[in-house]
DNA sequence: GTCTATATCTCGATAGAC
DNA sequence: GTCTATCGAGATATAGAC
């Protein structure tokens, strides 16, 4: 799979309403005609850019993991202490999930259809990322651990639980706006509170205790 | 909508094939001959049972989220402390939703795609379900607040983050896998590994402080 | 109730004019 | 590069024999 560098500005927009029906509706249920008319494009001018379906859905699936995996998060600065850490990537990483709601929703789809595009991605990820957010947070988890900042924990069981927390309600949002009808008025605020209550609830999880031997 | 209150056996295995291919493919991605074939009948035979897709759809959801609510999780007991619910919680709701993936697949598609199916569900589900286990979560967690147990919380936002976590890392299992090699080899070994996780870093992150004031 | 055959429509993909 | 027109496969849905 060969990806160009760049592309241009109308293969930007295919990919930006490829995207947009591909997170809502999967491979299977996205319609070729609904992506061009998103595109404001004509329907053949798909199939002479990217050949098929297939490919098209592989293609935006390249370019849009690149892009997420390059913006997602506030940068985790080495000066900070590990509650700094946690909350600068809450907050960054709820940030970049609002602003690329579509990604995650794709990703979602990606898996719970098998996961097969997204797994050859990750693999070939891997290689070219040694500075993926996700596996820094886990390093300075692990050395709050050894400082005694942060009690004995499972740092890739406390990652995920952290990325579930973020990502879930945004998934589900629709159920959560039914839910919590202050959500459907002021989402925004319903976003910050949820920030700080997930901070609050992870800090609290992971300190140590005065009562327990660590 | 007026649902019958049971079905035959051969709706009843239609509703599971049908759950099966919604579940992975979404109602758009969905095809009618392969729900036929996994359940093993004609494909003519779900349209005498069913008219069309849309009204299958819509029975397989309302069949699908009632038996759901009322068989998720185990039961939550007045006798118990919070750290005894919390705990059981849990460990139930994973239990339920391993033996249940399709469900909150079929669940997670829905919000997706926007929830329209499933937000009229909701509302009718609400008038008759005043024992809904989430619910009594809250009252117990709510309960827990009062009696010094638990330091105070919100507690929505707690069952909030509790759900999340146990339902989050099925959902994008695939993913999961690829980045915990261990988990391919024995997932339930995985599994009881994460509820013990969730348990700790939640109840760890309740239990009030010796250095706070409540 | 269950099947085969088929009508009708929609989708992905292409041909060919401009 | 962009459009219209259209082909052929495959989808939903139905008709009608058994």
């Amino acid at each position: 799979m060969t990806e160009p560098a760049s592309y241009t500005e109308t293969e930007e927009r295919i990919f930006e309403a490829a995207l947009h029906v591909f997170a809502r509706k999967g491979k299977d249920g996205a319609r070729m005609q609904e992506i061009a008319d998103t595109a404001g494009i004509n329907k053949a001018m798909l199939h002479y850019y990217f050949r098929s379906k297939d490919k098209l859905y592989e293609a935006v699936f390249a370019f849009v993991f690149r892009h997420y995996m390059d913006t997602f998060g506030a940068p985790i600065r080495d000066t900070a202490t590990f509650e700094e850490t946690l909350r600068t990537f809450i907050d960054g990483f709820i940030d970049a999930v609002k602003d690329n709601l579509d990604v995650v929703r794709l990703m979602v789809n990606e898996n719970l259809s098998g996961g097969h595009v997204m797994g050859a991605q990750i693999k070939e990820a891997m290689m070219s990322m040694e500075s993926m957010k996700p596996q820094r947070f886990v390093e300075k988890l692990t050395a709050a651990i050894a400082s005694g900042e942060v009690r004995p924990v499972d740092p890739k069981q406390t990652l995920l639980s952290v990325i579930s927390c973020c990502h879930y309600f945004l998934i589900t949002l629709p159920t959560v706006c039914i839910m919590n009808p202050e959500a459907t008025q002021d989402l925004d605020a319903y976003i910050e509170q949820r920030k700080a209550h997930i901070f609050d609830l992870v800090y609290c999880g992971l300190k140590p205790r005065a009562d327990e031997t660590a």
